[in-house]
DNA sequence: CTGACTGCAAACCCTTTGCAGACCG
DNA sequence: CGGTCTGCAAAGGGTTTGCAGTCAG
């Protein structure tokens, strides 16, 4: 299941340089969250990665999972897949179509396009399971968060992951 | 806002000869509710569209817009964007690669594919905003689903959209 | 009429947060 | 040691469900 244990390694390095740097500190709850996304080839969600590290370290708690892999994140040491907390969307429109999806507010508009309906399942998908479809969508910034940044005005971003105040900013 | 109104009327006619194909009724709710959708060109939320049914229908419940909502999508009436009440996924992979999909179990794994990253974004979206990226992903059915189901056994599927129970079926 | 549909309220799941104590550097 | 991190427990937001009454066909 793991992957190569070199990579592995090589991440973790990677990882605990990227901590030192950012001033920020290596617990093992880190170390053990992080090792259990770099050694998993499946991309696991919280309550996954909390099951794996509860083997090595039985007190972590899942909301430390939680404010880790946020944390891990924003240092750019992990990625996200899909969208987070968003709630459902629909959509009445059945014909192929694709999405511009705004990565501030979240705002999906259509738009057709050729060359992305005319995209082929790639053969390196076989090994994998059997394809049904490509699905291709475009992300930005849309017209309208672009106006409200160029005006210099700050506003709740999409993804807006709060992070935790430090105590420096709660003694304000 | 709305889309072209003969548009709409056209897909509320097809609407309701879905409904009544189906054996399922065609309640004041549920068409308020797919017009709502229908007429929208962003893709509205159970929240948004029950706002939106409320001006017409002051006493609908919101509980009521989200039943009918995965009814319309199990008509396919209507289709949903992106996963629904998935738990967000984590990914230490961070070079360039794509993704497949399991529709059946959420399963997701990494592939490469040159024909993919050298997506380049369509003109059509110019209009829309200032595009950052292509993502491509492929969706399908993973082995081990397939293998479950082949043997006939039959499994949760991912999006199990849990329907009510019919009286038939209560009085079991 | 009768079973499908609705509204209500309470439950549920995933995620977040305030707090006080634990621990890294 | 000082401030960051953690565990706990309780709150929060979005979605679901059991129930009893209502309504479409």
């Amino acid at each position: 299941m793991p992957i190569n244990k070199t990579e592995v390694d090589r991440r973790l390095i990677l990882f605990k340089a990227t901590l030192k740097e950012s001033g920020s500190k290596l617990t093992h709850q880190r170390l053990e969250i992080f090792r259990a996304i770099a050694s998993s080839l499946e991309h696991p969600d919280a309550e996954a990665i909390f099951r794996t590290v509860q083997r090595r370290l039985p007190t972590v708690s899942l909301d430390t999972v939680y404010r880790t892999l946020w944390k891990l994140r924003d240092l750019g040491s992990i990625a996200t897949l899909g969208p987070r907390h968003e709630s459902v969307r629909f959509d009445a429109n059945l014909e192929h179509h694709h999405h511009f999806v705004c990565v501030r507010c979240g705002l999906a508009r259509d738009f057709m396009s050729a060359q992305l309906s005319a995209l082929r399942v790639p053969a390196a998908v076989r090994r994998l399971g059997s394809a049904v479809a490509v699905r291709a969508d475009v992300y930005g910034v849309c017209d309208r968060c672009a106006r409200r940044e160029a005006a210099g005005q700050k506003r709740k971003q999409f993804p807006s992951y709060k992070r935790r105040k430090t105590s420096q900013e709660k003694r304000i």
